[in-house]
RNA sequence: GCCCUCGUAGCUCAGCUGGACAGAGCACCGGACUUCUAAUCCGAUGGUCGCAGGUUCGAAUCCUGCCGGGGGCACCA
């Protein structure tokens, strides 16, 4: 019996009560029956505080709701005991049968176990990283690269058609800056104020260099000075963005759509788009702009849309971008960004609002900065300093599973510290390895049994997985799915991360106190054959939880 | 000044849509390998859940105020 089929049950009963009269309440006002794992084992199985929280509305004792739904679980066929304790909890225990059939059901549903609907045909955009190409990915975009890959994972088992999107900008300031670097760097120069230092500006510098040269070109460095630059942008953001584009394959994240911001105000988008709002009397004119009355949507001030000077202010790109996204086909628009940026949350919504959107299809996941730390001490990174972090650096010491889980394992709204010589030295202190070692071990005891020639296939009896660290396991077993629609619900990828390492917790314990295969001349019972099941029922779980973390599960460690 | 976010064990962090004595990993101390992977398991130590009020039968969890860390407040992009 699954988590699910009990709670189900159990709303079956406390209607069955309605029905004769015993509760003094409609059907309607029972409302979702959670069951959980109570924290001492000694309390059964499942609990449910159902009764506490409708009992008040019936005008009972809560204990005395609980007695009464107690007494028709144990007519249930699978429920061994229901008491009730303390206020008004009920304890459930199901028999060793019922409990055991979960192992069969998940290598039945096998990849789909812990699949969910709440986003059945549902087009979800989901934008994250979206760096402008003027630097190697750093370690805050790799975690949002972890996360937000991770999100778009969940949300896709759950039946969202999910469009992983990167918005870029080859042009403006920021690139400018770089470009100047670059050109700095060729001719020797110092990198200029607020540009770009670091050895892969040089290095980009040379390559574009020695790119054109090769080519046969003309010596870009013969060019004057505006058109050499112009030269060294198109090429070395191009080289740039290859980069980027490789490091994040490598990480193991590829995204659907490149959107480029150019492309909004070439096509015509961005005034198409404020043409929308001016017909619908979301802009007016004052002192010589066009501003967006986002105060009526939530924002805390009206923003300038159309600058003085007849030039698009950077908001009218996101609205023309919501729109497009939109058009697109989204029907919701999930943005990662960064805690510098927490101040376009309402922007970017009274921007969908304006455009006639329901503002609640606009989501932004706002988080916090990653640290990185070195002998306990924060590290100031600098990208003219030089001390950035990438991702490439990040993987080169860890791995790409050590560091995607180590970036998913924490909620993203948590500031994260990164300490690169822990992580290099300890890497067997890191729960991803405790969490594949799990499943390796898994594995194993697949293997060791093809070896002794028995198959599950031979037979399953669940009423023999009677021993306690049966029952805590296949109690952990059962909870994936619900894990799964939390972390969806709530866009908290972390929350895997944690099941599994429960999971592993207990998958280990049951390992160290039981066998599944047999010992020196012992005969192969169903016994070793059932345990079997729940020992390839474990990893099919890991796998698929790793899965969601975009995190490998080994065979053999 | 205003807004967002965090403040839980020595460290890194879970738990927060209210529930039964506050959890994990690391670190530290003590145990367990002739039998499926000891990257494991068992035990011990360790916490005024930032502070103060409030709501509730019940608050780490919800509300208010304060303190502290981080981030942000443009006709910049």
């Amino acid at each position: 019996m699954t988590p699910e089929e009990l709670s189900a049950t159990i709303a079956v009963c406390i209607e069955e009560a309605i029905a004769a009269g015993e509760i003094a309440l409609t059907n309607e006002d029972v409302v979702e029956v959670r069951v959980e794992r109570p924290k001492v084992r000694e309390h059964g199985d499942w609990a449910t505080n159902v009764a506490m929280q409708l009992a008040k509305k019936a005008g009972m004792n809560p204990r005395a709701f609980a007695e009464l739904v107690a007494a028709r679980l144990l007519t249930v066929d699978g429920i061994e005991a229901a008491d009730v304790a303390g206020p008004g909890f009920l304890n459930i225990r199901l028999s060793a049968g019922a409990a055991g059939e979960l192992a069969r059901s998940i290598l039945h549903e096998g990849e789909d176990y812990g699949r969910g609907e709440s986003f059945a045909g549902v087009h979800v955009n989901v934008e994250f990283v979206s760096a402008n190409p003027t630097g190697p990915i750093h370690l805050g975009g790799t975690r949002w690269a972890a996360v937000g890959d991770s999100l778009s994972r969940l949300l896709e088992f759950h039946g969202a058609e999910v469009t992983r999107e990167y918005y870029f900008n080859d042009h403006g300031v920021q690139v400018d800056r770089f470009a100047q670097s670059l050109l700095a760097a060729i001719l020797g120069e110092d990198a200029p104020e607020d540009g770009y230092g670091g050895e892969y500006i040089q290095e980009i510098a040379n390559r574009v260099l020695q790119d054109a040269m090769e080519a046969g070109e003309d010596d870009p460095l013969e060019l004057p000075r505006a058109e050499a630059q112009e030269f060294f942008r198109a090429r070395g953001v191009h080289l740039m963005f290859d980069q980027i584009k490789e490091s994040l394959h490598d990480f193991g994240v590829d995204f659907d759509v490149y959107f480029h911001e150019d492309s909004l105000h070439k096509s015509g988008k961005v005034e198409r788009a404020l043409d929308q709002l001016k017909e619908s009397g979301s802009l007016y004119e004052s002192e010589g702009a066009w501003w967006l009355r986002s105060s009526e949507f939530g924002d805390e001030k009206d923003r300038v849309v159309i600058k003085s000077d007849g030039n698009a202010a950077y908001i009218a790109g996101d609205i023309a971008y919501i729109r497009d996204k939109r058009e697109r086909g989204a029907q919701l628009c999930i943005f990662l960004l960064g805690a510098d940026h927490h101040g376009y949350i309402a922007r970017l919504k009274a921007g969908a609002a304006a455009l006639g959107y329901n503002p609640d299809s606009v989501e932004v996941i706002i988080g916090q900065m990653v640290n990185l730390v070195k002998d306990g001490a924060p590290v100031r990174m600098s990208k003219r300093a030089g001390t950035v972090v990438t991702m490439e650096d990040l993987v080169d010491v860890v791995g790409v599973d050590a560091a995607r889980y180590a970036l998913t394992r924490s909620s993203a709204d948590a500031t994260l510290d990164v300490d690169l010589d822990l992580l290099a030295s300890a890497t067997n202190a890191n729960p991803v390895f405790y969490v594949q070692y799990a499943h390796a071990r898994s594995a194993g005891v697949a293997r060791n049994a093809a070896e002794y020639g028995f198959s599950r296939e031979d037979g399953f009896d669940a009423s023999l997985l009677t021993h306690e660290s049966e029952a805590a396991l296949l109690g952990v077993l059962g909870e994936f799915p619900r894990i799964v629609a939390q972390a969806v619900d709530f866009r908290e990828q972390h929350r895997v991360a944690r099941y599994l390492e429960r999971l592993a917790s207990v998958f280990n314990q049951w390992y160290d106190r039981t066998r599944v295969t047999p010992q020196g001349d012992e005969r192969i019972t169903d016994l070793h054959r059932t345990r079997l099941w729940l020992n390839d029922a474990t990893g099919q779980v890991l796998r698929n939880g790793l899965g969601l973390l975009g995190v490998s599960a080994p065979e053999r460690m």
